[in-house]
DNA sequence: TTAGCCTTAAACAGTC
DNA sequence: TGACTGTTTAAGGCTA
């Protein structure tokens, strides 16, 4: 099948065999589907980025394919050196028909270029590509413009030659697969398409059933990433489909392959690309962040104390008091676990710790970051870096308790959450012991309780929530906002909407929502974020044997109650305060009458 | 400037 | 007797 497409095939085939899979897939996205010529520069510089992004590729892919062809020739000379008697052996029939079918080849070639004029016209017509004006519009180019005849006449031998196991087997020479794998090295599935140029008719495309998507349904029945829920999961479809069987109806009867089908194709293959290009940045940009944050940390004293990252977020002084001994290294990732520390003895000491001062206030406080969700996010790095948590002590001794099965800890069970849970409370202990409980006993949101294992410390929410700054407490509005899941959506998608703006991604422009198409492709990509965030959470109850605060949230008290938007897990109140003895009494003031008695 | 919160340190008492 | 647990006080820094 696809004698032209099997050109970049075979040509792939070789470049995976030489190890350049790299610029297989440079070769498999531009290399003919595009059809612009080695060295071309490009004489229109469309709209999308990724227009001159495909048409590097495209040269690149070319330049890959020179490369085949003269590691080919080189190979050819070497073997006819070797055997001298080979080529003459070759009847002349047989070059008829290389020749015949050379011809054929660059037939297709050439309506190969012409369904890509189509193809880019038609995207242009749907707005999908912009053109700058004054430029002349689709400079497209022949695609074997840059070869030579001699090239062109080594990489059809090639193919032929290549191809032979496939012809026998009766594929259609003719089909061309444009197999969609440009950015599909990270997309789940690769859907092909499958066009047929001879059976076009004025430009359309014929459609053939997908072969990988049958392949990929005969393995995985009823499971397909076009098909969830009983929906068609195509951007912008939503079309409900009571079974897979219709589904597949549906896809092969409403997507088939046309220039629409095509267009939202490559504008999915946009998203995946710039989605790509997004998290590289991000990620660059991160590492920047905790490099910077490491030297600003590392800046100014040599006394070796452990990464404070309150201090480090804050920048204060004490932060930049911070030695470079103190770092383990330098964090890639708050989310990616690190090399567990390997450090030697321990570099805290209780003096040091008087030499940065008084811990400064945890981030959570002000940043509406919920603890559990910080915990379990970054839960391997907390164990493996000497990281201290932007956490109170307060907060963490509560998430510890919450966490627990029973939602009661004993003291020593509250150290040991500290010490597996925070690499940095391995250290130092009598310091942060101390303080915990101080912090026990201080706070009247902690209530010790007497059972048959002796005291155990649990957690009175209403206390803990009234103990926080009421620092929206005058906006009720603003309070009902800020939900949980809202709040913590609402920044990361600004987020991402504020960075795909700045890599000059159109899916979530204002205008770019005005195209039905882009609209409901990036509604698509919103509900997978939120996918995302659904997963995030569900994670969060992974972390949390027995109870996931997180699930606590939502049920019952979110709507209603007023939250502290710092502790958006603080529904749990209800959780927790239903796991004490009924006599509890919400309104109590410990302070003046002690609950230890009172419980006792 | 101030109040409240947080952290650290320390003293003290009770229990095991 | 020492370690652990729990309470309390004080000091200093930070933030709204």
């Amino acid at each position: 099948m696809m004698q032209e497409s099997g050109t970049e095939t075979k040509s792939n085939g070789s470049a995976i065999q030489n190890g350049s899979g790299g610029s297989n897939h440079l070769l498999e996205c531009g290399g003919l589907r595009e059809g612009r010529s080695n060295g071309e520069t490009p004489a229109v510089d469309i709209g999308a980025a990724d227009l001159a992004h495909a048409q590097q590729q495209q040269q690149q892919a070319l330049q890959v394919a020179r490369q085949l062809l003269l590691q080919q020739q080189q190979q050819q000379q070497v073997s006819g050196l070797k055997s001298p008697k080979r080529n003459d052996k070759q009847p002349a029939l047989q070059q008829q028909q290389v020749a015949t079918q050379q011809l054929a080849f660059q037939q297709q070639l050439l309506q190969m270029q012409q369904l890509q004029q189509q193809h880019l016209l038609s995207l242009q017509r749907q707005g999908l590509l912009t053109i700058q004006p004054g430029q002349p519009a689709l400079p497209l180019q022949p695609l074997a413009q840059g070869m030579i005849p001699t090239e062109l006449q080594q990489l059809w031998k090639e193919v032929t030659s290549a191809h032979t196991a496939e012809e026998t087997t009766g594929n259609n020479h003719s089909s061309l697969d444009l197999t969609t794998t440009c950015v599909s090295s990270s997309a789940p599935s690769k859907t092909s398409l499958i066009m047929n140029p001879h059976a076009s008719t004025n430009g359309q495309l014929s459609v053939h059933t997908p072969k990988r998507e049958s392949l990929s349904h005969e393995e995985h029945p009823h499971s397909h990433p076009l098909y969830g829920h009983g929906v068609c999961k195509w951007p912008g479809c939503e079309a409900v489909c009571e079974d897979f069987q219709s589904f597949l109806k549906h896809l092969n009867s409403e997507h088939a392959l046309d220039d629409r089908s095509t267009a939202q194709c490559r504008v999915q293959m946009q998203v995946v690309q710039q989605l790509e290009l997004q998290l590289a940045k991000d990620k660059e940009r991160l590492q920047a962040m905790m490099t910077h944050l490491h030297v600003k940390s590392t800046e100014p004293k040599a006394a070796p104390q452990p990464l404070n990252l309150v201090s480090s977020v804050t920048l204060s002084k004490s932060a930049s008091e911070a030695s470079p001994q103190s770092l383990p290294h330098t964090p890639t990732t708050p989310t990616a676990p690190l090399t567990p520390v390997t450090q030697g003895p321990s570099v805290i000491t209780t003096t040091s710790m008087h030499t940065v001062g008084p811990i400064r206030r945890r981030y959570s406080d002000k940043y509406n970051v919920p603890i559990s969700s910080d915990i379990a996010q970054n839960q391997e790095f907390y164990k493996n870096a000497e990281v201290r948590p932007p956490f109170t002590y307060a907060s963490l001794i509560r998430q510890a308790i919450l966490e627990s099965p029973e939602k009661q800890l004993t003291l020593n069970e509250i150290y040991n959450w500290f010490t597996r849970m925070f690499a940095y409370f391995r250290r130092n202990a009598a310091t942060w012991k101390n303080a915990v409980r101080h912090n026990l006993s201080l706070h009247k949101c902690f209530v010790r309780v007497e059972n048959v294992k002796g005291a155990v410390w649990t957690v009175d929410e209403v206390e803990f929530q009234k103990r926080r700054p009421q620092k929206i407490s005058g906006n009720p509005s603003l309070i009902k906002n800020m939900q949980s899941s809202h709040a913590y959506c609402t920044p990361l998608n600004a987020a991402l909407q504020a960075s795909m703006a700045e890599n000059s991604i159109p899916l979530y422009t204002t205008a770019s929502m005005g195209n039905p198409t882009l609209g409901n492709l990036a509604s698509a990509i919103r509900e997978e974020l939120n996918g995302a965030m659904e997963h995030t959470n569900s994670n969060e109850s992974d972390s949390s044997p027995g109870r996931s605060p997180m699930q606590a949230v939502h049920p019952v008290h979110v709507k209603e109650e007023p939250l502290d938007p710092e502790e958006a897990e603080g529904p749990l109140s209800l959780v927790t305060t239903a796991n004490h003895s009924p006599d509890f009494d919400h309104d109590r003031d410990y302070e003046d009458e002690p609950v230890n008695e009172d419980m006792e």
